[in-house]
DNA sequence: TTCCATTGAATGGGTGATCCATTTAATAAT
DNA sequence: ATTATTAAATGGATCACCCATTCAATGGAA
């Protein structure tokens, strides 16, 4: 072995000792059962580890929201890794909406509020890997649509539907000026004060990972096609209606129908629709 | 400047010249109108641009589950970055589940199928981030399981409903020998089972996100109370015996008031059931 | 004093050379 | 034929740099 190795593994106090944690057992003296399952050992690696250590800081309340990382040379230097690899850990955690990385003096790696958009990138990726089908996702958002409504009526307050009325305001005006991107703009604004309305940001976050794709479904084919939806403003008025009346039946009705028309406007000349004229341009994306 | 750093800037092709892809526009001329906002221009890294090219490959079907990018050696040459910043991309694409990445020659970062886990990832993540609470977490679950027993009802075939009884089978022998423990992994895959058997991927998904941190709730209350549902597989025959009759209203009722009763169970001594305690040991894992 | 340009240090972003550990196919020895 | 050995390819990791951005401190001009 070269005598430069040495200092590599020897010369600072390492991540852990524990840097394989699980080790396929050792069957040779006990024969081959045939039912036996080995699951894949994966030698851990440093950024995971690191990965791990963050988190579990944020899990035991040590580590929460705006608070700031060491700086990426001294972490590296505390946890005894390279610089490169304490990066990647930070950029994993970064890509999972765990931590914003700011540049400058005064910058750093800093807690972030949650991410709740970050749903939106797993069942876009999920798309593209074809794992999920564009049907099973439309069927998704009928479905959770429909309890987002049930609890709309339920919770939504003042604020909620006042946001939404000015949602339908803007709709309107961008109706009546022809500006039908715009529109389609509102819409996803739309379902997102409702997916608020919810009271519940778990069921916000679902609606809103489901609703995204489908937006630009909408987007691509208003876009393409320049046919949109007839009457929409008036069928956003009588839905909000229902809301401010808590007539839950009326407006899951409504709703639906609505679902009804719009898919199938999608519909229509289905071969224009391609996943991925619908997913350019979507990239889990990093909002500071 | 130094002659050292001009072959970085113009030695090879770089990555893109569009690397700050938007700029803040200069207002300067026009003066200040006050509802003016700006988006914050953030500039595009390497890494992300990497990310999104392959992304973008993988959307246009150009790359599928199965393919294997080139080696990072070749691709960074390719891309006309370093190796470590390729490594910082695919590390990225890695940790959400698009890539899985193999040592040794014939390694090399293969496209996964996708992995449906990984959105239980995020929503641990928010949990520990303070940005959903257990309160919305529970109730969320509530009504997805709702929808789930419904769309249950209404799809599942005979070998859903096969490995349900299956699983029912484990669940009453693990109570009969006092297993408890393995009994709450018999009840995270009966939850598991029933959300494949609505036959919808995205359901499936959503189902499991919010099943995955309640039955840690539900381990770390047994495992340190000692305490369990009682008549447990007793309630999962008549719930099983009412979705092959396809009887929604009587499994939704079941399903119901099984749920009331874990609830009132978690929340016996509620002290001792801490975020920490139920979220240790999970972690954002590269399952390949 | 007040204001604005300059400077310099800290920080993340990025590079390239080098070595290690694992895996596998080709090769040699038995 | 079978089994060790070897060599090459690959991801994992390190080190020593340099660059670009940011911002507080500094200092000179108004």
């Amino acid at each position: 072995m070269s005598t430069k190795s040495s200092p590599r593994t020897s010369a600072r106090p390492r991540l852990s000792s524990l840097n394989r944690r699980e080790r396929a057992p050792d069957h040779r003296a006990a024969g081959s059962p045939a039912a036996l399952q080995f699951r894949p050992i994966h030698t851990r690696r440093a950024f995971e580890e690191i990965c791990e250590r963050i988190r579990e800081q944020l899990v035991l309340g040590v580590l929460k929201p705006g608070d700031k990382l060491p700086a990426e040379r001294d972490l590296a230097r505390q946890l005894g890794v390279s610089r490169n690899v304490l990066r990647e850990a930070l950029r994993s955690l970064e890509m999972a909406g765990v931590l914003r990385l700011q540049k400058g003096v005064k910058g750093g790696a800093f807690i972030r509020e949650g991410d709740t958009s970050r749903m939106n990138d797993v069942m876009r990726d999920m798309l593209s890997l074809g794992t999920i089908s564009v049907r099973e996702l439309s069927e998704a958002r009928v479905h959770v649509l429909d309890l987002v409504v049930r609890l709309a009526c339920a919770n939504a307050r003042a604020a909620d539907l006042e946001a939404l009325e000015a949602n339908v305001d803007r709709t309107e005006l961008a109706t009546r000026e022809g500006r039908l991107l715009d529109r389609v703009e509102c819409s996803r604004e739309f379902y997102k004060l409702l997916a608020a309305a919810t009271g519940n940001k778990v069921i916000a976050m679902i609606m809103d990972s489901v609703t995204e794709i489908h937006m630009r479904f909408v987007y691509a084919k208003v876009a393409s096609s320049g046919v949109a939806m007839a009457r929409l403003a008036e069928k956003r008025r009588q839905f909000l209606a229902a809301l401010r009346e808590r007539n839950v039946s009326s407006a899951t009705r409504l709703m639906r129908t609505h679902l009804e028309s719009v898919q199938r406007m999608l519909e229509q000349d289905p071969g224009a629709m391609s996943l991925h004229v619908a997913l350019a341009d979507i990239q889990p994306g990093i909002r500071r």
